[in-house]
DNA sequence: CTTGACATTCCCCTTGGTGGAAGCCCCATC
DNA sequence: GATGGGGCTTCCACCAAGGGGAATGTCAAG
């Protein structure tokens, strides 16, 4: 299976597949006599998973570490469940900061007239400096 | 004043007030004669300005916008009310996307035990390719 | 006069890729 | 056998929004 056709399964882009080979998430595949490169089922999975991994934000090295649990059959599950744990908690930090920033902006909105005068509350606070 | 106090004064890093001078959200300041950047009570007030609505979340390149819109009298208010708008729903996107892998995540962690045994149900819904 | 704190420019690093150029490879068709 | 088109290769540059650090210059105090 060429590069092309493992993209096109997997559904991401060549490049990016070249990407994470680079960055050592996946092992470089044998070649073809041409200088292609050469994947099999296996590396199908691998890329699956690590395609999961970065859906639920995983940065690409916690996608490494996860990689190498994933392998290493004499893992504890703590190790994984750490890893999930701390980045759910990423996640919830930046979902509240985005949150702070939503419940600001729609306060500024509702009070912001947005028609063809130029006096505005949303640069008026911009420009106060002490918003929220 | 000097880039090392309107800094302090701002709660921004020296640093990051060269870049948005790069960036053209400044307008560079006259020099002294030892070739250091003299600012005034004007430059603090666009500081803060710019500090605000990044705070908000709006990229560099809006603030911009933002910038030339709070300098123009004859501005409409639509024309704010339009990038604030825009912004928001922007913030809307994320947070959704955001709060769908914190549910994925929080169902897969509370079904692995994270122990010290190996077996995961984090790893075999990574592995197994649909996930939530 | 020297020391230390501050300033300057410059370039590289980050994250997670994406875009494009120049150059092979391979297959089909003429 | 030549040619064309698509796929593949590597390499380099670019995005946001700065951060780190080197080499060098300036200023005020002791």
């Amino acid at each position: 299976m060429n590069i092309g056709e493992i993209a096109e399964r997997i559904g991401l882009p060549a490049k990016t597949i070249r990407y994470y080979e680079g960055m050592g998430l996946i092992d470089p595949p044998r070649r073809s006599g041409g200088n292609y490169r050469v994947y099999g089922e296996r590396d199908l999975e691998t890329l699956r998973f690590i395609q999961q991994a970065r859906q639920l934000g995983f940065p690409i090295k916690e996608v490494a570490g996860l990689l190498q649990l994933w392998r290493d059959h004499g893992r504890s599950s703590a190790d994984v469940h750490r890893l999930a744990v701390e980045r759910m908690r990423q996640i919830d930090l930046k979902i509240a900061e985005l949150q702070r920033m939503r419940r600001t902006l729609e306060t500024l909105v509702e009070r912001c007239h947005g028609d063809e005068r130029p006096d505005c509350p949303i640069l008026d606070e911009l420009a106060g400096g002490n918003i929220g």
